[in-house]
RNA sequence: CGAGGCGUAACUCAGUUUGGUAGAGUGCUUGGUUUGGGACCAAGAUGCCGCAGGUUCAAGUCCUGUCGCCUCGACCA
């Protein structure tokens, strides 16, 4: 690849003044992006945002590639109404306590009070096991392996576009299988699934690991979590997967004839993602000139911009481009709009399409066009003299370059905002000196010192990483005998 | 939910101190000239001054309430 140019950061002011810097306020930068891409717009209620085209179809790639995944291994799609009435959802003790302070209640059915009022899902534990206590009945009905697309609604106090919204899109699988052994590798497949995904189609860097005690999911009997570091330094978790043992169950008679003609209670999983991955795409790969897409979910994978193109079958040229890679399931607009060709290089970073090619009388004369990719702005030409597959298969090495440059980005963004720390002074001072991000340290397993980590520090725990490291022998709060290596950090 | 800040055109904001005809830039529409990093000229359109009460001859401006947004805490996918 020929590199032509750089651009410059501050070469034009109109382009950054266009939002608000990430380095002067990243709440605003944040929000910023979220407006100007054309992701969401407000509405009059609180934390219920319009979902718009551009940032739909973010989603909508999101979900067709996670729904694939899902089915290849062998899931089925569902869809349970979305009340829950009071009695059923107060059947499962620990379940009730965890939601209820965020639950939204319909009362009335027209001008009637209901008698047992409704709850609006804010998760479907409850009607799944309802609905599982109906028709699991013999081994043989064993495993269901359930998912479903929908929306669910928690009263949040502090509401932020995708991080933290009142109604939610997402997906809940829920499983029940015939032993515990089955069930607690469903739910290690389904995190190693979520955390590919992050990986493979959203360049995005996560840890694996397990949630500690205090911060299980309500009625599991263990959590497991994806967390990615954010550009500002705070963790996002970015899914979750929970084993639930038999314990709901228990409260729901879901019970089964087994395999010597008893009765037996089954073992069930559950595991979502929601659109708060699209604040992660934001947050992971966005910078100064708007968003970053990931080349696998970006709505727009190539935009073809042609310039001066009333002259000399410019149009003509670019319509052919065009054709080309749409033929080759590469998704791609071309803009022919009269606004000027900086207004669209500018309007088409700040939405975060992948690739860039310019094509102009200059590049028809010389037999090539522009290539630019969005992570770096890096200008290379690529030749059409040699057909257009040659064409196509450039543009298709420039997405993959696109990606491959996305991760490395954030997983260097990562790795230097990683801190090994010994002691709560080292961890205070690392947080001090490099900002905000994630803290190894190693943990005695008591939920006071958690606490304590968090009371003096400022960061709590993420989880405990699959992938151990022994940082220390002791406790980083109390130095008794350290049990596991904790990931620490401040949380969306 | 606690503390602080802000709501005026599609966007960014001035005007509020000291009550007296609703403002600017950008964007939008139309026509023309342009086009390799947010083009230029000309002519237009756009306002329940967040909402509801109150004080006043008169409220964007003063008072009360309420809703929304942002920041920092507590809680959370």
């Amino acid at each position: 690849m020929e590199l032509i140019s750089n651009m410059g950061k501050n070469k034009n002011e109109k382009m950054v003044d266009a939002i608000t810097s990430m380095e002067e306020d990243f709440a605003k930068w944040y929000t910023d992006i979220c407006k100007k891409a054309e992701l969401v717009e407000y509405t009059s209620v609180k934390g219920c945002l319009v979902i718009r085209p551009y940032g739909y179809a973010i989603w909508e790639n999101i979900q067709k590639d996670l729904d694939a995944r899902f089915k290849a291994l062998g899931h089925e799609n569902v869809c349970m109404p979305m009340f829950i009435p009071e009695s059923l959802l107060q059947k499962e003790k620990d379940h009730v306590e965890g939601f209820a302070p965020e639950v939204a209640w319909v009362t009335h059915g027209g001008n009637e009070k209901l008698e047992d009022r409704l709850c609006v899902r804010p998760t479907s534990e409850t009607l799944f096991c309802e609905h599982y206590a109906n028709i699991v009945h013999s081994y043989r009905d064993l495993p269901k392996l359930y998912n479903q697309w929908v929306s669910v609604v928690r009263w949040e106090k502090t509401t932020r576009p995708f991080l933290r919204s009142r109604e939610f899109l997402w997906q809940e699988g829920h499983t029940i299988h015939e032993t515990p052994q089955e069930a607690i590798e469903e739910t290690r497949r389904m995190l190693d699934c979520y955390a590919d995904f992050c990986i493979e189609s959203l360049a995005m860097p996560v840890v694996k690991g397990q949630k500690t005690e205090s911060d299980k999911f309500a009625g599991a009997e263990s959590t497991y979590a994806i967390e990615a570091l954010m550009h500002d330094g705070k963790a996002l978790q970015a899914g979750t997967s929970h084993y639930f043992g038999d314990g709901f169950a228990r409260a729901f008679g879901i019970q089964f004839t087994n395999r010597e003609n008893k009765l037996q209670y089954p073992h069930q999983t559950s595991w979502g993602v929601s659109t708060r991955l699209i604040g992660g795409i934001i947050m992971t790969h966005g910078d100064d000139n708007g968003l970053a897409l990931p080349p696998a979910v970006a709505p727009i994978q190539v935009v073809i911009v042609p310039i001066a193109f009333h002259k000399e079958g410019v149009l003509e040229k670019a319509n052919e481009l065009a054709d080309k890679l749409k033929a080759a399931g590469v998704r791609v607009k071309l803009d022919d709009s009269d606004n000027s060709p900086g207004w669209k290089f500018a309007e088409y970073e700040m939405k975060g399409v992948p690739v860039r090619i310019e094509i102009g009388p200059k590049d028809i004369e010389n037999g090539q066009c522009v290539a630019v990719t969005r992570h770096n702005r890096e200008k290379t030409f690529i030749t059409l003299d040699t057909g257009l597959d040659g064409f196509v298969d450039a543009v298709k090495q420039r997405l993959q370059a696109v990606h491959d440059g996305l991760y490395q980005r954030a997983l260097e963004n990562r790795t230097n905002r990683t801190y090994s720390c010994k002691t709560l002074d080292e961890i205070t001072k690392a947080l001090e000196e490099n900002g905000d991000g994630f803290v190894k340290a190693m943990w005695c397993g008591d939920e006071a010192c958690e606490d304590k980590v968090k009371e003096v520090t400022g960061v709590g725990s993420r989880c405990i990483p699959d992938e151990q490291e022994q940082i220390s022998d002791v406790c980083v709060c109390c130095g008794k005998p350290a049990k596991h290596m904790v990931l620490w950090g401040k949380a969306y």
